[in-house]
RNA sequence: GCCCGGAUGGCGAAAUUGGUAGACGCAAGGGACUUAAAAUCCCUAGGGGGCAACUCCGUGCCGGUUCGAUUCCGGCUCCGGGCACCA
């Protein structure tokens, strides 16, 4: 007998013998339904953490679970190896991304590996492959012929210092994290893929996915953002005809036409034509417009920040009043949605509002409350009245409700020409263009004479140089004349390549079918995208419910549509998993410039008199105040990831794999802690000692389930429960905690059976079975070398998932609880059959329940079959 | 600011369809074994009151529906995720 549990060893063993196996390897067709369980790939970011660990752990444990219940699984892993941090390290460390992406991806799969994952890593891809990203521009080219892929300037943040753009993570308070700069926006050309031409589609379908956490249906819905409203077109006012040089109208868009009389100022984004108009002959109104184009592009930044706005002097024409409204222009107006123009209703808007309390705009009530009070709004500590009302003061239009007097005024509007019902979606169109270096390279050439002129498809890949090294004061490729001068491949005559490399979000929008075809260097996908697809089972952290997950389906439906072999969508279940939180700290240096610290670092805490909290800490001796920063998502820049390779190397794999499963439902957000690992050590260590102990007394006889006593039938009820509970847990519930405490109270049940006899023993071993099934997915290793010392030919995870024996289940007495009131009193048992008559008549012959309900009668009493009997009296 | 979640003992959590609140585990305390420690095993444990039988309170806060609410509804507070260039 080996009478300790050695983690190392049997893992090792038990990886030795599924890679001789090629255990993992997913064959087509090899029998059973075909099972897709994928996990997002993960960033080299250098090491793992333990967000990966839960990802990957729950992965595998669902691919072990399936492909034990006969299915055929394919569990594939990959790189999403372009991007930021990539080009952050190599201006820290002067080492090109190429070489700092390869190197992490090599540590982190060998740290995967050690997990024991159920991979077939001849799959393997990395998005920085020229073999891969070849495809990223195949298909790109493809948009481009279809016009999904088109080009026209956007908005980007300007370090004016370092020259160059920022993504949003590098701009803090307003200001570039590395120059301390104020941050400005610019407009530059960039190429955009048309997802609003899917935006319905992307709606509708997600109705369909039935397997997919509600929440994150309702967030893409949102997202979208579909709503109905009228586009209106006020006539320009003399004065804005005068300046605009010609008759026109201002399109606004709305949800509320039927407020449009009350309509007492129109506001358009500084970035609106008529804006830049203006700007041109008005200093200070072109001082206003630059002050909305200082700070960052962030939305977030945008919502909260005060609500200003400036007069024009110009007006438009109201279209059934003909009265002239004023134009003003606004910061809290987006060009990006509707018409970039929207009609002040102060009366009826609480933002249109507030601003026409602080500028003097006049407030017109015309929608009351349909059951009849007339509500005015006209002072500061009023709200506006933003109900759907019955309209008032609007000329034809009043004394109609809602939906009436947006019907009426779009269609009169409609009739002549000014305005139409009309659907507007949130979704914009996604800008892909990074004006960085380590990402795919965008296959155009700009000539003098043709233009963008399209890379021929037999010059692809465009391969990006793998040894430069950023130095932050823009993209590196624009500076290197071997990528980027070239020939006109219309002309001949010398030009330019594109420098600006695709958005990360492009290489992991169809990974998932690259997987099925990972050694076809002639196509993008291949017919075996049609047994594969759809993935199954994905699982991701619920931080990417939106932007990665729609974009990716949007890209399926383009392959799709371009006759690829593709899917109407690519995930058909998903399991979001929760944000494995931890503490930051991080300490303030000159020029806005903050250092963040590991939190296993900081040793002591002390509570400043500031109510903020400050603790020290000791890198190498030294000491320094730190300032806590409270939870956050586990992230490279903000140093605070733990590191499991150390428990990994400490505890074993399959310690690391337990308590990650075991200590939240796997959903739920997860505040990091490692205390109670130990525990999930020790229970291996007791299941090796248990399991063990009872093969030392050699071979159990047959099992003959007529012949057993009490105590016998008990444990082997325990048995078959746990079985039947770990096998809902995790086919139906995902619930991977509760399946492990309910082995955990089986391996308890185990420990405190003691009977020697030869049907004792017999049961004993089909438990000790059932506990190595039930676990094997979850900690694989111990579980193998746990099957091999009970006697069984062949390796467990080539076993089928057994059922439970119904009969084993079955029990003579149960247990009812009484309420009294509601209130739990008592518990009576009765027979298992027992009927309600003779439930109730237990019951009422209970001493406990005669003393609560006393001399009052009962008024009445219900009864939950097999489990409650509430008496009110 | 907007959208989406979450909150239950000292801690992580459980309660699956509105029906026994705290399963399972961590940390803790007590005990056994041991020269000792580690390891292991046994016991205790939501809070208050009571010698005890027992009893009252208790699932973030306020209110509601119900015979019965951690679970459903309305209103809040705090925490987390996302907000289109972090991935």
């Amino acid at each position: 007998m080996q009478d300790h549990y050695d983690p190392a060893a049997i893992e090792r063993a038990a990886q030795d013998y599924w890679d001789r196996t090629a255990a993992f390897a997913a064959r087509e067709n090899s029998g059973g339904r075909k099972f897709y369980c994928l996990s997002m790939f993960p960033y080299p970011s250098g090491r793992l953490h333990m967000g990966h660990v839960r990802n990957y752990t729950i992965g595998d444990v669902l691919a072990r679970f399936m492909r034990m219940q006969g299915r055929t699984v394919m569990q594939p892993m990959g790189w999403d190896a372009f991007g930021l941090p990539a080009e952050n390290a190599a201006m820290q460390n002067g080492v090109p991304p190429a070489q700092w992406t390869r190197d992490n991806i090599a540590y982190m799969k060998g740290q995967l590996q050690s997990l024991g994952l159920a991979i077939d890593w001849r799959r393997e891809i990395a998005t920085c492959d020229p073999a891969y990203y070849r495809w990223n521009q195949w298909l790109f080219l493809r948009m481009l012929e279809k016009g999904i892929a088109y080009r026209r300037t956007g908005v980007v943040n300007w370090d004016p210092v370092d020259q160059t753009v920022l993504a949003n993570e590098q701009v803090i308070d307003g200001r570039g994290w590395r120059t301390g700069a104020l941050i400005e926006k610019r407009e530059i050309p960039m190429y955009y893929l048309n997802i609003t031409r899917y935006a319905q589609e992307l709606l509708d379908s997600l109705e369909d996915l039935e397997g997919w956490p509600e929440r994150v249906r309702l967030m893409q819905a949102n997202w979208i953002g579909r709503s109905v409203g009228t586009e209106i077109g006020f006539a320009y006012g003399p004065d804005l005809a005068r300046l605009m040089g010609a008759e026109g109208r201002l399109k606004v868009f709305t949800t509320r036409a039927d407020t449009l009389f009350g309509a007492t100022f129109l506001a358009i984004a500084a970035e609106h034509p008529i804006a830049t108009a203006v700007a041109a002959h008005d200093e200070g109104i072109a001082a206003f417009v630059a002050e909305c184009k200082r700070g960052s592009v962030m939305e977030a930044d945008l919502a909260m920040q005060e609500k200003k706005g400036v007069r024009t002097g110009l007006h438009v024409l109201h279209p059934f009043t003909g009265k002239p409204v004023e134009v003003w222009i606004a910061n809290y107006v987006l060009m990006a949605y509707g018409e970039g123009a929207v009609m002040g209703v102060p009366a009826h808007d609480q933002r249109d509002f507030e601003f026409a309390l602080r500028t003097g705009i006049p407030i017109e009530t015309v929608v009351k409350s349909a059951t009849g009070a007339y509500i005015t709004v006209s002072a500061p500590w009023q709200d506006a009245y933003g109900e759907h009302g019955v309209t008032v003061n609007s000329g034809e239009f009043s004394g109609l409700d809602y939906q009436a007097a947006v019907d009426a005024i779009a269609a009169a509007l409609e009739a002549r020409g000014i305005g139409r019902k009309r659907v507007q979606f949130r979704l914009r169109d996604w800008g892909i263009s990074r004006q960085r270096y380590w990402g795919c390279p965008i296959p155009l050439i700009h000539c003098p004479a043709c233009g963008d002129v399209p890379v021929p498809e037999e010059q692809l890949p465009v391969v990006l140089p793998e040894d430069l090294v950023p130095d932050g004061s823009g993209n590196p490729l624009t500076k290197t004349a071997a990528f980027y001068a070239c020939g006109c491949p219309r002309c001949g005559a010398d030009a330019r390549r594109e420098t600006d490399t695709m958005d990360t979000f492009v290489d992991s929008s169809w990974y998932f079918l690259r997987f099925a075809s990972f050694d076809n260097a002639q196509a993008m996908v291949d017919e075996r995208v049609r047994y594969w697809m759809p993935v199954d089972q994905y699982i991701g952290g619920i931080e990417h419910a939106i932007l990665h997950l729609l974009y990716a389906r949007f890209w399926t439906k383009v392959m799709r549509d371009l006759q690829l072999p593709s899917v109407d969508e690519p995930f058909s279940n998903l399991l979001t998993q929760g944000m494995v939180l931890n503490h930051i700290y991080s300490r303030d240096l000159a020029e806005g410039r903050r250092q963040f610290f590991d939190p296993a670092q900081v040793t002591s805490t002390e509570r400043a008199a500031g109510g903020k909290r400050f603790t020290t800490q000791l890198p190498g001796g030294a000491v320094v105040d730190v300032q806590y920063q409270g939870l956050g998502k586990m992230a490279k820049s903000s140093n605070n990831g733990v590191d499991p390779q150390q428990l990994v190397e400490r505890f074993g794999a399959d310690t690391v794999r337990l308590f990650v499963m075991f200590t939240a439902p796997p959903e739920q957000t997860l505040e990091w802690s490692d205390e109670g690992v130990l525990g999930s050590s020790r229970f291996l260590r007791r299941l090796w000692t248990i399991v063990h102990e009872h093969v030392a007394a050699g071979p159990a006889p047959a099992l003959e389930t007529s012949a057993l006593d009490g105590g016998q039938k008990a444990l082997r009820r325990i048995a078959h429960q746990t079985l039947a509970k770990v096998t809902d847990d995790i086919g139906r519930r995902r619930t991977f905690n509760t399946a492990i405490a309910a082995v955990m109270e089986l391996l308890n049940a185990l420990g405190r059976f003691t009977d020697a006899s030869a049907q004792g023993r017999a049961v004993r071993q089909e438990a000790c079975a059932i506990v190595a099934v039930c676990l094997s997915p979850i900690v694989p290793h111990v579980c193998h070398a746990l099957w091999q010392a009970l006697g069984h030919e062949g390796a467990l995870i080539d076993q089928p998932w057994p059922r439970h024996d119904a009969a084993a289940l079955v029990q003579d007495e149960i247990e009812i609880s009484v309420q009294v009131n509601g209130k739990m009193r008592a518990r009576v048992s009765v027979a298992a059959g027992a009927d309600e008559a003779t439930v109730r008549a237990v019951v009422m012959a209970d001493e406990r329940v005669r003393r609560f309900v006393g001399m009052a009668q009962p008024r009445k009493m219900i009864y939950v079959p097999a489990k409650l009997v509430n008496i009110v009296v």
